[in-house]
DNA sequence: ACGCACGGGACGACCCGTTCAT
DNA sequence: ATGAACGGGTCGTCCCGTGCGT
């Protein structure tokens, strides 16, 4: 019992070493002893957990998927339907990408030339935002001659775009360029009839580092 | 003089081979053999024309932003003014990126997080996007309360965007993406009393291979 | 602590074989495949044991030194002095020299200009040599007018080309020049009240190759 | 007939370079297009004058070796015999290694590990001194007891040790050493009867770089 | 004759992902 | 869960021809 929780907690420092390598060399470049290094174990004992460099890297994958999830899952908003819940959970996850190492290793794999097969988790997102823009279509929240299909690639094309521009050194993003965004789309999106969603505060200014939990 | 057409030419068949596997497995996984041996030539010849790996990839980027540039640079629409002239580019631009390997290398290579500091042409495009949207806002061109800097913001992630998407396997663009883009995003953007650019035709129906120019 | 001993005998095997290959090609020439196929490993085996080519060159030349020192500080002739030290040691020296790989490839990696700062059993054998003779002087033991600097750089330079020259190809020393040596330069070192250090027996002929134990 | 100046210069640009890369990075390390840098001409220049580095390395020592053989047949001093001539060469010799860049490397090539098969200046010194002190010992000038092979042995090797020392970096050779080891062993050489060599006077302090007029 | 741009293979060191034995 | 070992593979670069100019 007491080896049991020793192994779940070098697991997960195995998977924010990793993540935390993955993130800033890419898979390709992250190697195996550096990452074990990182978690303040031996080669030996990833090899315990993950049997191979994919599957540790499919793993930090699917726990980033799983927070997309969660964060996506949430309980829908009271009044605004459809499209108040998209602008309010791009806002979380942007916030998210920018504290959770984890996140941003999982869309970064995703889009990783090394990683022939990765299913992290941009592709649930991609078609989590076509759902949801089926749905509001039906709903009728969207204003006229608007393809949903088109209005998803949109949007799911923004949304990996900010996440990697905010990866790329060079690039400086300002912290409400969410907001800036939905505010450039949604008159063209939304129904007039029902009214726009409202936008969420823009995060306040940082002073100093944030805490990143991990 | 015979000569120098001789090298010229093998240069050229380096940069373009380069561009192919450094497209199809990213910069780290991309070895120099498969290059040489894609090109038709030698790993001394390309060690010949390229010190090193990076000075090769270094060459692609520049050889792409090269060609942004050129699209970029092209004479001004008669009427539209910036806006026009920026749907344009983007609308080519993407149409360039599906024909063009060494442009879409040159894009990707920027993304890639084998590479640590490169600048691509994705960095040029950024900037030129920006000094756009707040030309197109001193001529009166935007709507009331749209920032330039967070429209070219949003502007430079969607393109991008588009890009990654296109790269990523699993994901299947539209051909007609950036339409339906401008489609939503316009009617936010410009101002209303200048009218509405004209959005391009969408491409016809690929039948076969594109000719790739190189 | 089991495994340890396997590392060990592993570790000692790659000493040896890079000695015999630095012997025998010199630093730059000698290849980490060859001194590993030598040693009966992989050279992923030797890369874990020792870092770089440098670092096992360095390891070799470290055990050298300790053989060196060893031998030159075993316990003072009862009767002699420091003149019959030097002699007794320059002699075990040589004899060592032809029989010690690992020995002779320390000394022949400090004169190699492949290797740009080897700090290999000469330099320390240079100062114990100029110690002793400064420590001779001291006692009374030299003739007078012999400067005990100029006597040690002339003892060391004669050391050394001793090796060098067994070491050459094409050339073919008797096994008893040390004594030849000695017997020369003797007379005019030596203060005559004290009487001559006596020099050690010369070797028995070699039949067949003498044991390397190593 | 202007071009043969042209190309003998080029030559001898070729030589003097290959003697400094020798000299500094040993026959293994030097690259021939450092070489070829160094000399101010082109790769193709060197194939064209000498078809291989071993033949580059070779004519090297030819001339290293000319160098050292005009040194050894001059006028024979007047008075004096086989040893003073001896103790003025050796003098003479290890000026002409301080000054001669490509009589330096000659005699590094030599014992340089990285060539098989030199037949430097090394060989031709060590049979010429051999030949003098059987010539003195035939003429009478040597102690009783004293061998000539074996006092010509420890003459070569204090040589090639000196040459070796002072091109050994961490080394300071003291510029009369010549001197102080002849003053070392001619009392046990020499025979009382006959007057012992004169040695030559000690080089006067260097002020500032010699010239090094190759 | 002399020199050079260009290209060809080959090999070296380094290191990586992975598995056995303990 | 670890230390040790394995074999493959990559980048760099080196030494050397080959055909074009001068």
């Amino acid at each position: 019992m007491v080896k049991q929780v020793r192994a779940a907690r070098t697991r997960q420092a195995l998977i924010r070493a990793a993540a935390e390598v993955f993130a800033d060399d890419g898979y390709a470049l992250a190697s195996l002893p550096a990452i074990s290094k990182r978690a303040g174990v031996s080669t030996g004992a990833l090899h315990f957990h993950f049997p191979s460099k994919d599957a540790l890297a499919r793993e930090v994958e699917a726990v980033a998927t799983g927070s997309v999830q969660r964060l996506a899952q949430r309980e829908r908003p009271a009044a605004g339907g459809s499209l108040q819940l998209l602008v309010d959970v791009t806002h979380d996850l942007l916030a998210a990408l920018a504290a959770d190492v984890v996140l941003r290793a999982g869309f970064e794999l995703g889009g990783d030339p090394s990683r022939k097969d990765g299913s992290g988790p941009g592709l649930w997102w991609s078609e989590w935002v076509h759902a949801l823009l089926r749905e509001a279509h039906a709903a009728g929240e969207l204003a006229q001659d608007v393809s949903p299909e088109g209005a998803a690639s949109a949007v799911v094309a923004a949304t990996v775009g900010f996440g990697m521009l905010s990866s790329w050194r060079r690039f400086r993003l300002s912290a409400d360029v969410v907001e800036q965004f939905w505010a450039l789309v949604l008159p063209g999106l939304a129904a007039p009839s029902r009214g726009l969603p409202v936008l969420p505060a823009p995060p306040p200014e940082r002073t100093g580092l944030p805490a990143d939990p991990g």
